[in-house]
DNA sequence: GGTCTTGCCAAAACCGGTTTCGGTCATCAG
DNA sequence: CTGATGACCGAAACCGGTTTTGGCAAGACC
């Protein structure tokens, strides 16, 4: 049987009011009581029993998220990090996960509105953040918790946690630079996303720093999938003076543009260089393998859990903002500029 | 605000505790009465808050699936699916899912015991069935309610729902024999999951079916990831006499079978024809695309969602077993044996 | 030495439900 | 006409917590 407040109680020669208020540090309570209410609740292994806390405080230390299934799938492979992530972030502070999913907006936002009428979300984690994100501006509104994976422009109320991809985009640049690359393409990810601006700029930053001049017919933008990179690549490649190097802002749209060259009779690392960005294993298993920016996914996670839970807890948003380096792996898709034109 | 029992009593003219038992079910609640409080409640919207009824019924609609991050990472890839459909099935019944994550076993079985304890879930959903499995011994003795995606020999208090890679496996072998090939090689999974063992039982009914004799040497087993198919695949194109068409069990493996394939200049489809199981998009990118069984995740998901609230419900575990066929997807990794010899 | 705080805890109400226990009324048999 | 029976619903207790209110004793103040 599980050990009640009542059994706490008992065992304590108190009546429950004082323990409960002992463990939530309400002031009028004595340090002695305080602290003997404490060693029982650990010798004892009391746990309060979140739903039945809930219906008071309205809190059942869950945090929630909502998988979005109209997205495209780029985000998917990562989805198991992500959710270990996120997961062991929480039970870390005694919080659980509660995970939803939805396929279209207005879905989305009702799903969104029951899970916080019948609480089973106390806030939630909003990964894939959006330039113009409805989510954030239903919770900012409504002063519902909520920490993004990724950031914001309009900052006002946001918490994050993001990896620095418009550091990679530069530092990809720089290295290509380095192997005496001029001529660098680039092929952006899906606008509608926040982190799209951050990285191109990351990539003219990259240019600006290598003593590079962009050429527009260069920078391609909304590739997100295996075909967009084929696409875009295509693009790239059958210009008339075409890229010696591309930098791609996800891994999977390389591969696409693996494809491409392959097509062409290009090898990959010697006669075209590619970095991409993101680190995922279908990257590491191509030929040869893609040099990319790995992301913890799963330290996203956790970070995201913790930071979520210090909003729930009243924190202002303002003070609960990280960023983290992605790690280079370099693995053979990039060589040497053949000729400097 | 939440319209609660207390609003639909007034609203009704009855008390509380009529409208309650009208909603449940009772039998001294009169069909006029009954029907007028569904009404009602249909018209306010109103929910039960699913964690009031839980302190005293110890149920709170929901699900729970624990990931184990142990696990190599062959299933992540089909997560995102998987989840989609959990909750969807989980969320058509009012229910919601609750995700957690353990790194080991004594890890593993704490987080349930946690989640159970804290009725963070009712019962929950067990992937990636293992033929000698922790979670199953545990759950049948506690009497938890539980659902397999996959199946246990040892069926006793099981409910399951799994796709037939039996028959797709016996399915493959037919197709490569119609197509001329006889020496045809066979890389299952990994031997502690219950599935492993039905897959095999389908090749050998395949191989017999299309009257050809098993070879011992083609036979091999554990391979569950890209480089255990290179390993794997690297032994059957090695032998003296090798097969001329393989059979994987997994998608993954068969990509390293194309690696190894790749390295001893043999062509995927002419040169050797490799069919395998799950339906990734790996290996619908992979060159040529990979002739596969495809699974439908997301119907597994939703389909064990129902079953196991169900379960929760009261209906036996023997009422609970469903099976579904995954469906081939000709990709183009199999042709005609070039001799037959 | 009486009053006024203050510190500390008990008592009781409450949250939104479920469930047990009675009580009323119509019906029906005797 | 009376007593028993059932159908139906209200009253109240309960679940495991939180929060408000109340009260007592010790110390401070004048």
């Amino acid at each position: 049987m599980r050990v009640t407040i009542c059994d706490m109680a008992d065992a304590l020669g108190l009546t429950k009011s004082t323990v409960s208020r002992a463990l939530n540090g309400y002031p009028d309570i004595s340090a002695a009581t305080r602290l003997r209410v404490k060693r029982m609740a650990e010798k004892l292994n009391y746990q309060p029993l979140s739903h039945a806390q809930a219906i008071k405080t309205g809190r059942t230390r869950s945090l929630g998220l909502v998988l979005q299934l109209s997205d495209h799938d780029a985000q998917r492979p990562f989805l198991a990090e992500f959710l270990a992530g996120l997961s062991a972030g929480a039970s870390m502070e005694n919080h659980t996960l509660t995970v939803a999913s939805a396929d279209n907006d207005t879905h989305l936002i009702e799903t969104f509105r029951n899970l916080l009428r019948d609480g089973k979300a106390d806030g939630f984690v909003l990964p894939r953040v959006m330039v113009d994100d409805l989510r954030v501006n239903m919770f900012r509104d409504a002063n519902v918790p909520f920490v993004l994976y990724g950031r914001q422009d309009n900052a006002a109320g946001c918490a994050w946690f993001d990896v620095r991809g418009e550091d990679a985009m530069r530092d990809a640049v720089l290295h290509l630079a380095g192997l005496g690359h001029r001529r660098i393409g680039f092929i952006n990810g899906g606008l509608i996303y926040s982190y799209a601006g951050l990285r191109r700029k990351g990539f003219m930053r990259g240019m600006a720093k290598a003593g590079l001049a962009v050429a527009p017919e260069l920078v391609l933008e909304n590739a997100v999938t295996f075909d967009y990179g084929v696409f875009k690549g295509a693009q790239l490649l059958d210009l008339a003076n075409p890229p010696t190097a591309i930098v791609c802002a996800v891994d999977r749209v390389a591969l696409g543009v693996y494809r491409v060259a392959a097509d062409r009779g290009l090898q990959i690392g010697s006669d075209l260089s590619v970095i991409a960005y993101d680190g995922s294993q279908e990257g590491a298993h191509a030929r040869p393998p893609l040099t990319t920016f790995s992301v913890d996914n799963r330290e996203a996670g956790v970070r995201l859990a913790t930071l979520l839970i210090r909003r729930v807890r009243g924190e202002p948003a303002e003070a609960l903002r990280e960023t983290a380096a992605a790690t280079f792996s370099e693995r053979g898709s990039t060589g040497p500029a053949r000729h400097t034109q």
